[in-house]
DNA sequence: CAGGCTATATATAACTG
DNA sequence: TCAGTTATATATAGCCT
């Protein structure tokens, strides 16, 4: 598309590498756009160069507010670590610890009261501390999810093998010997299925 | 770039409006893939037909499983509406109003600065937005995991049938014939993965 | 309806100032 | 380093099967 054909593996040249990406930026964006007026769908791009700038098109503003939202789970949980860190800066080992000091702070409030630079280390203190735990939330679904689509992902493809399978046999035999086959209720001795899969 | 020029808007004809989605998806998908290459960046495309059909390019794992858990949620539009909708309660048509309003608010501050009133608004203004955001959020990837151990569970009992019927199979032929079966290559009924929750 | 086939419109690599 | 120009490589609109 230019003077020359190139092959399409990473370009050495960092600055050849720069221009390209800024004139393909542009015209990737460009075509996602007409794509999504066009033909009337909903496109979402994101590109993130390596230096970490964020560029993106998307066609609606639900799509755009999904794709943020993800991108700031992602950004939580890069900065999960460092939100450890901050809350073991902040002095307290453990969270109960701190939920434990909250909570006899609290109890004292109704006693005597704690001064204004109490509170507001009490809530810096609290604000850290619900920061991390959401982090830790987030983290945690997100790899619960992970966890669970590559289990099905696994699933289907053991299926899937299942199913080519049967195919085979089927393939292999009278088709009026299997066609009317029980259904596969039928409880059979609970044989192993001796191939191997993965 | 074809015959003639097209001008972007809306393709009235259904049919080309296909035609075009099917062509141009591909040459989008492609020039996705060949930028993250060639100048070595991340890039996540994903499109969304007016059919609901997803398709999508990402260029590295940790996007593609934020796109996968995106992808999860993609039956879940409606309730981004409602979350709008829970912003609109709060004063603003939209989230990204309300964005706006507090970008502009606090690069103001800069200049003038706000009034500890409007401070004090603001904050109220964003909490609620939080709040509202957080729940949903929560309530969606809750909703998500809750789909996807429903999707495993059936998944496993198809798994269970299939093996049985395996099992079946073996046991009403001879087993001689059987025992050096062809690796199950043959592709049959090869339904793509796209996960459909909702 | 999907998959080729051109003629053209576009995108862009290398060049230029 | 950057924007503009130009020669080519690509993408694709309208056809056709």
């Amino acid at each position: 598309m230019g003077r020359r054909k190139v092959e399409i593996k990473r370009i050495q040249d960092k600055n050849c590498r720069q221009v390209a990406f800024c004139k393909r930026r542009k015209g990737l964006l460009k075509k996602a756009k007409e794509i999504s007026i066009l033909c009337d769908v909903d496109v979402a791009v994101v590109i993130i160069s390596n230096r970490g700038r964020l560029h993106e098109f998307s066609s609606n503003n639900s799509m755009t507010a999904m794709l943020r939202r993800y991108e700031s789970h992602v950004g939580a949980e890069k900065e999960i670590n460092a939100e450890i860190q901050v809350a073991e800066v902040s002095g307290f080992t453990t969270m109960g610890e701190l939920l434990q000091t909250t909570e006899r702070q609290l109890e004292e409030t109704n006693a005597d009261g704690l001064t204004l630079t109490d509170l507001i280390h009490l809530e810096n203190e609290l604000q850290t501390a619900l920061i991390h735990l959401r982090a830790r939330k987030t983290h945690l679904m997100l790899e619960s999810a992970k966890v669970l689509h590559e289990k099905e992902k696994l699933l289907l493809e053991e299926k899937k093998h299942l199913e080519d399978n049967i195919a085979s046999i089927k393939k292999n035999t009278k088709v009026n010997e299997m066609s009317d086959l029980p259904a596969p209720h039928m409880i059979c001795g609970q044989q192993k299925v001796t191939l191997n899969f993965f």
